[in-house]
DNA sequence: TATGAATGAGGCTTCATTCAT
DNA sequence: AATGAATGAAGCCTCATTCAT
């Protein structure tokens, strides 16, 4: 079966990988200059030099700068959604918050990084060249909210949390996540805390309880 | 003994007026333009056809155009301060939930400005043009919590809020806040309420009894 | 014959002496900046602060900010021009070094400011708006460089200066001059001498037997 | 052996070539415009424009307008180095005045040019994204004295030349030189001779001669 | 008459994108 | 397929000059 000559579609393949491969090396490098320099300063000739390639691979690769931003977000909201999906499951195993905790660790586990997401949608939100991918990016948060609505729905059934309608839950829990992210980075804050971590504590603590009807304390 | 012409002092006083009046309204276009367009559409020509002078006069009154940015926040900072001094001191004055309801009252008042406000600042924080008024800002926000920090001591002193460093409960307030704004106008979540003001008010309320023991909740 | 109460006339004639009073001021104001600050930095608005007078005042008396130049341009040639009169008159009256003398003392006596007029008739030199004065500068060279080609002439006719065309004796005084002025203010020069007075001593010595047949060592 | 087909290394050399070649395109198109049109007339889009190429061109190659005026700086100053590293040599191998001649040859080859570079050096003396460039022509200058120091030295020491710092002689003749530049282009002298060479040839004789005691009239 | 706010042409520079090699 | 030089639109800012008060 196997061959030392490959064959004309392994061949193919391989390029197809390593192609695939590169792209993803300028996703991660975009990335890496964007937290390390700063929205502004960062150029596609700054990305293409971090990732070891010519200005031009890069669009071999993406249409424009702001479609190599555009992906940087859609992955972010993906992995976010994965984890959602397991805290989701978890829920309905019968541990109500873990949804929440997902959520929360999701996007607090790496403020910076979040951030930075939150600065890139801005930026990206009106741009034509990727209205496409906005679109998707709202999609996908559409759908997440749509799975947690079931599920909180339910937990308001049961009376756990407070009868409004579902998705406040899930757009409260947003914003403090939101909220808590802009307060670890910015700079008028800096000296108001020194332990970063148990501030964050402090505020999951209240997104776990927020909403609730006071049965939920358990985290 | 009144002059039906003006002395040269008035005079001088009239053009004085002028001048500063003409700074508000390069500001307030300014703002006009930033609200409408958004951040990045925005720039210095944009601003002086929009109030209606040339580009050579708006740099009589600004040094460059991270000024007028950093005056339309340091304005913004300060009516917030003032709102929150008056909570202050219904506070003291016995009603508890005062100073978070000024807060939250500043700022969720007028969503859009309010997040125009935080991108702002974000483009502005590392710009050396404007580094006294950045540090201005932070020192007013410094100051105020400061003195939220003492009223919110006097109310964990109480049993009331839980028994963390003050001014975690200011930054949770704060996080919240901006949050909450991000989420009115992140064009993601656009479909997800009909009703922004119902929205506001149950995070609202989560914002007045976050951080507390419970007593509070007759807001 | 006096009178408490000026005159009509009087008042006219004051006004007169105050308007060209305030003429002579803004020049020598100007002139301060340029010393000071370097000919790039000096902007008209400079120079009527420096004045004390406004902006606008400054073009009742001049036309075009070149004319102010063009004016310490010219006054400065006046003075040279005066000096170099008394020089040629001494060297009629049986000095002949006394010209060649009063010349380089009019010019290497402020260095600083001799510069300064070099640079200024680079700018000038071809701005229309102050061709007429260029040409009024050229002409005042041209008549002393006559006064002095005739005197230079008996000195030739003597047999103690070289026998050359008249005014190029003068001309090889003015390059040593000019650029003896250069070497002064060059700064990759500065550290090449510390008494700027001892040099300036010795090219002086130069220019005062340069084009001798070797008569004229007297100085 | 040879191969038809250029190899990789080669192709890249072959860039290289052509990016130095272009580079040196823009200076020598930059100084045509100076040249033709002065200094205050020559913007970037003008050198651009003269070389054929875009504005963002220009930038690929020099970091500032200033740099390409520095460079036309630093190149002038190596042609006139290397010619008096000549000059010394031959001066060393018992020819004491060619060091000199070599000089003065130098920079009254071309005055025009020269004349350009001396403004050229006031403009850039002070921007400090050049600051390194002019660091280098000083360094440069200096080097060039030390080596002329040494020679005259020994001059003084055989009584050829007056007993003076030794670099008094350099400078003289740097002063004598700069000033020959500005009398020849110097618009109101330009009535004054009909034969530039002739009169160059008389100052040039002037500097052949000063500071000696007599014994050098045989150039 | 003196003023200085207003003007806007024009300079320098950046950077996303293209395209010939 | 990969490159990176070339591009030029567009942004910010300066300052000599004007003109209404």
């Amino acid at each position: 079966m196997g061959s030392v000559h490959p064959s004309s579609t392994d061949k193919i393949r391989e390029k197809k990988r390593q192609f695939l491969a590169r792209e993803q090396r300028i996703v991660e490098r975009a990335l890496r200059c964007l937290l390390r320099d700063g929205i502004d300063q960062v150029t596609v000739a700054a990305i293409a030099e971090e990732a070891g390639i010519g200005k031009g691979t890069v669009y071999k690769h993406f249409q424009s700068k702001s479609e190599i931003l555009a992906r940087i977000l859609l992955d972010y909201e993906s992995r976010i959604r994965a984890n959602m999906d397991a805290g989701i499951a978890a829920a309905e195993a019968g541990n109500p918050g873990a949804m929440v905790k997902a959520y929360f660790h999701s996007r607090l586990s790496n403020p910076e990084l979040d951030r930075l997401v939150q600065q890139l949608e801005e930026r990206i939100q009106d741009d034509p060249l990727v209205a496409k991918q906005v679109g998707e990016l709202h999609e996908m948060r559409r759908m997440t909210i749509d799975r947690i609505g079931a599920m909180v729905g339910q937990l308001i059934g049961r009376g756990v949390l407070e009868d409004v309608p579902p998705h406040y839950h899930y757009l409260a829990c947003w914003a403090l996540v939101q909220g808590a992210v802009d307060v670890c980075f910015n700079k008028g804050f800096a000296d108001q805390f020194t332990d970063k971590e148990d501030l964050l504590r402090f505020i999951t603590g209240i997104g776990m309880t927020m909403g609730n009807k006071g049965q939920l304390r358990d985290i």
